[in-house]
DNA sequence: GACAGTTAGTTCTAATTAGTACTAATATAA
DNA sequence: TTATATTAGTACTAATTAGAACTAACTGTC
């Protein structure tokens, strides 16, 4: 009602909306594509980022998919359920699991991820190299913005987010 | 291991990366401090957008936080049961609750919406004003390249994301 | 008024999320 | 060697998420 005209205009507030908005859009466009496909977003992300591997540990797919340990071994859990991925100790380090696609899921990769990637080229297509350049480096200067101002000591090895794995 | 060098190297997917650690990002600062306020981010979310008014339907308020109205439900049952907010029947709309903030709640407004504001300045205030324009472009431009190719029918309805609510 | 179609909110399920606590294994240092 | 600290993964909780099914109430047309 009163559109809370006394209130501090802070000038980030609209662009904070903008990304809010803009990573729901992202979600819902990739996250349809890839639910048609019967797996969830995050299940997705996993089978891109072990698509053309040997597998990797744990903690690697965490930190390339963006993932909390915690809610991996769910996921992990679901995908072995499904016979997609599989774990086996790591000869290395005995506290470690490596995490792999079964023949089934490399034949799941090979089918979706390219499929997932002409998706995202209908809608990101158009965009020249000069712009997504613009738009990563604003994304980008925008991120150090808050990792720069993080203060807090308990802020190591928070993770989440989505399907921007994949490899390469 | 080999990096995938036969994979298409398609020109946007860096840039969906960044914009997933971005928003990561931008959650894990915003999101420590609301849950240091008692709050989750969506609660935070819904007792920011109802400050400074005089309630709001579900309809409205899921518009404004991008919360899904099955979500939102759940969200405003634990505010209620916090005496945060109250539910009441809309004069107008049979069908419809208007949702407004106790006196505790708008204490807690009060209190905290100005605090998550400094907060948020802590890491945002060096970037000037072009600067947030420019971001706030970019990302437009990108949700509009996936709104538009959005040929989805079951694409309505669909919300998410949190903390960029407030009023204003 | 009756009837069909739409809208608002609730309920339910499966999955993901952050966070914490926990076990086991490794690494470091005394 | 022993003690301490760190690391990898699992187990657990509370909350959020999308999505679908459902009820109740509204809107339109006839």
């Amino acid at each position: 009602m009163l559109e809370n005209t006394a209130l501090p205009h802070e000038p980030f507030l609209p662009m904070l909306r903008e990304l809010a908005r803009c990573y729901q859009a992202f979600e819902a466009y990739s996250g349809a594509h890839v639910r048609a496909l019967g797996l969830t977003p995050a299940q997705f992300d996993i089978v891109a980022t072990l698509g053309n591997t040997a597998g990797m540990s744990f903690k690697e797919l965490g930190e390339r998919t963006l993932i909390t340990k915690g809610t991996l071994t769910g996921v992990v859990d679901r995908l072995e359920t499904q016979r997609l991925v599989r774990r086996s100790a790591s000869p290395e380090d005995g506290r470690s699991m490596i995490v792999s696609l079964t023949p089934a899921g490399a034949r799941l990769f090979d089918r979706s991820f390219a499929a997932h990637l002409t998706h995202l080229r209908r809608a990101l297509g158009e965009l020249g190299p000069a712009r997504l350049q613009r738009i990563e480096s604003a994304l980008r200067g925008l991120r150090e913005a808050f990792e720069a101002a993080e203060p807090l000591p308990a802020a190591a090895g928070r993770r989440m987010v989505r399907h921007t794995g994949g490899p390469a």
